[in-house]
DNA sequence: ACGGATGAAACC
DNA sequence: TGGTTTCAT
């Protein structure tokens, strides 16, 4: 059996794509005349012209800065522009943000391994591609590199008097007798260059880039040269690089942490973290941090690109500062609505254009408290499980409000007063919806691998784990979730083994989510125990019990419940859509960014990217490889992006036979311990990633010592 | 008691 | 676990 050899960083290609200003290029491709005008984008600009949350690169040269006030904006800057974000139930509404970072990224994920880190960040593993081009199209051989490509910063290239930047940067692209590695980076550079300008002559949107062998330094090298620029980081700058690069400007170091090491360790600059042993760290930061900090000290981030298009979690919230303090249980309740109402939009859109389910409800408050000892004592989080619909997630989170607030006032009694302030106020409310996963498909197929395997043992304490889970306490003192685990039918699996459950729906099951939604059958659809939690927690109450609040509209619940609401649909693009439209895009893959801009009129209306000039566009030398785009696009991200199935497109499957029926909805457990890893190999690659996802070996605790293991981490290379 | 809204992740 | 804290943008 083979041993898993742990690849060495150093030889994967590892890109990080940074949007520029995001939310101001969001603003002016709306609104095209405010293109290359100093201009940000502003909140609430009713107290001191609002907070600046996006600032243009015209606008910073007066020194605007993040987090300025708008009136302040205008001291430094009496030209800046200043847009508001969109509002919507009083709040700030970040959609079109989200839906413009989803345009991004359905561009990028097209080549390698993608990663969401944030609305306007992305991560990149362009090692497969790189090695194809290496292999296939190396740029040695390439007549005409890239205009973009050219105008790479590479790092440690030293500019030689006299000669042109663009000419030393071609050489070092081209150099035949370079190290592997740099080869891989320079293909890197190459496609990520084509990257750019395909978001750009898609999106309008400028970014920045960084190119190196991991997510470290990638995301180091994407914030050196902005706007609309990208670098590379050879590892033969490596050392150079961190040697004098302040301790606060690595990732993860900006705050309490790195101040901690100025302070107590006297380290100043990355290079000064060499000097402490790998001991001495972790001795003072704990294990994890202390080998972490020894690795980013030489450029050593094992750190996986993840495969995720999709956000982790959704939430919506909100402040109210100072004197806008809620202080009735009745402002609160309104507010809380409003916010469920836009996090049940966002949790119905995740499901209907990705097919994922939010499985738990969490509440976070701020307050303050006049007069007490413990004035200071923190507002409590609560969660629960989630329950779809606005109106449950309102009942909800009102009712997780009030047990944190009960146990943030100390009070145990049963009542808390309906409208008289006690002294307290609320500063800020937010609810979120986490533990998303996605619904059940392909998961026929995983079964139909298992199919016959059998668990070798039976633990009795592993069932009763399971019976607890699927019925969790409820938040404290909250008689609501005590009546709903009393009145409820639990429902009880036939398991012997719990690690993994599938209970697989039919196909006429999934094809109406409704019928996923509030179907009553307990062996219908959803799996693992989370969603069997989640089903049941759909299931119609009883009878009363949940009649606190006389707002509750069944229609409402039902429209919300069904996500039958087309314009809703339209507001949030899915990436099936993007995907098609990204497709249907054909551009010159010549023109460089500049040229694209100085051809550009600020002031006429946005130019329709399908009308630009026909050619092959710059795919061509992105598609280098075997397998078309599309396919690697598939591989990489099967797990974000639903693909057409059995499950999803019910008009092409014909209705299974009554043995298949009941083979696929049969209740199955396995134990993945009892999973040979070398067998995942064999599965089908769309599936491969789920399994894998399972499996995947969980952070050391505090208590193993690196070195247990030599498979725990990459040893230092040639830096 | 305005750096807001929103995420991810480590920690305990 | 769930809840807290940190960090980032």
């Amino acid at each position: 059996m083979p041993v898993a050899r742990p690849e060495t960083s150093d030889s994967r290609v590892i890109a990080h794509v940074d949007m520029d200003c995001f939310y101001v290029q969001v603003e002016q491709r709306k609104n095209p005349e405010l293109r290359g005008l100093p201009t940000a984008v502003v909140q609430y600009n009713s107290w001191q012209g609002g907070g600046l949350i996006a600032v243009s690169y015209e606008a910073r040269k007066y020194g605007v800065k993040r987090s300025m006030r708008g009136a302040e904006s205008k001291q430094v800057c009496p030209q800046i522009q200043l847009v508001q974000v969109p509002v919507a139930r009083g709040k700030a509404d970040l959609n079109s943000y989200r839906n413009a970072g989803s345009e991004v990224v359905s561009i990028l994920s097209g080549k390698g391994r993608c990663e969401r880190a944030s609305i306007d960040e992305v991560y990149l593993d362009l090692t497969d591609a790189a090695e194809t081009m290496l292999a296939e199209a190396p740029p040695e051989i390439l007549e005409a590199i890239e205009e973009e490509a050219l105008k790479s910063h590479v790092l440690g290239l030293d500019n030689e008097e006299g000669s042109e930047a663009k000419e030393n940067v071609r050489k070092w692209l081209c150099k035949t007798n370079a190290d592997r590695r740099d080869k891989l980076l320079a293909c890197g550079a190459l496609i990520v260059a084509e990257l750019r300008l395909l978001v750009l002559k898609e999106t309008e949107f400028t970014c920045s880039a960084g190119i190196a062998h991991n997510k470290m330094l990638a995301k180091l090298a994407s914030g050196m040269n902005k706007p609309a620029q990208q670098t590379v980081v050879p590892l033969s700058s490596v050392k150079g690089l961190l040697e004098s690069l302040p301790i606060k400007k690595m990732k993860q170091l900006g705050g309490k942490l790195g101040s901690s090491l100025q302070t107590d360790l006297g380290v100043n600059t990355v290079g000064d973290l060499l000097q402490f042993s790998e001991e001495k760290l972790q001795q003072r930061y704990g294990i994890n941090t202390g080998t972490w900090l020894w690795n980013i000290a030489r450029g050593i981030s094992g750190e996986e690109v993840e495969g995720r298009l999709l956000p982790k979690s959704h939430g919506s919230g909100k402040t109210f500062p100072g004197p806008q303090a809620l202080k009735t249980i009745s402002s609160v309740q309104h507010w809380l609505n409003e916010l469920c109402e836009d996090l049940s939009e966002r949790l119905q859109l995740d499901l209907d254009e990705n097919k994922r389910i939010a499985h738990t409800l969490v509440l976070h408050a701020n307050a303050y408290k006049a007069s007490d000892s413990d004035s200071q004592k923190k507002f409590p989080s609560k969660s629960c499980p989630l329950r779809y619909g606005a109106a449950k997630i309102q009942e909800d989170a009102l009712n997780l409000f009030q047990a944190a607030l009960r146990e943030y006032l100390g009070l145990f009694t049963a009542k808390i007063q309906g409208s008289q302030n006690n002294q307290w106020g609320i500063t800020s409310l937010s609810v979120s919806a986490s533990k998303i996963v996605p619904i059940p498909s392909g998961t026929a197929s995983i079964m139909k691998y298992f199919h016959g395997h059998q668990p070798s043992s039976s633990t009795k304490q592993s069932q009763d784990n399971f019976i607890e889970e699927s019925a969790p306490p409820p938040p404290s003192g909250n008689e609501n979730y005590l009546e709903l685990n009393v009145d409820k039918p639990q429902i009880e699996l036939p398991c012997e083994e719990t690690t993994i459950k599938y209970a697989v729906p039919s196909l006429h099951q999934l094809e109406d989510k409704n019928n996923l939604l509030n179907d009553q059958n307990p062996c219908s659809s959803l799996k693992n125990q989370a969603q069997d939690e989640f089903m049941r927690e759909s299931l119609p109450l009883p009878t009363s019990g949940s009649e606190h609040f006389s707002g509750v509209n069944e229609s409402q619940l039902m429209k919300n419940s069904c996500g039958e609401d087309p314009s809703v649909k339209l507001a949030m693009p899915g990436f099936r859509r993007l995907e098609q439209k990204r497709k249907t895009v054909k551009n010159k893959g010549t023109s460089s960014i500049l040229r694209f801009f100085k051809n550009q009129d600020p002031s006429s209306a946005p130019k329709k990217l399908e009308h630009v000039e026909n050619t092959e566009d710059a795919k061509t030398l992105l598609s280098v490889g075997p397998q078309s785009r599309s396919d690697s696009s598939l591989d990489h991200n099967q797990s974000e992006l639903p693909k057409a199935g059995p499950f999803e497109e019910p008009g092409t499957s014909s209705a299974p036979s009554s043995s298949q029926y009941e083979q696929r909805r049969g209740v199955w457990s396995f134990n993945t311990d009892e999973i040979d890893p070398s067998v995942i190999d064999e599965l089908p690659p769309e599936i491969q990633q789920e399994v894998r996802a399972w499996l995947r070996p969980h952070k050391r605790q505090n208590v193993a010592k690196r070195g247990s293991s030599i498979a725990d981490y990459f040893l230092p290379t040639s830096l």
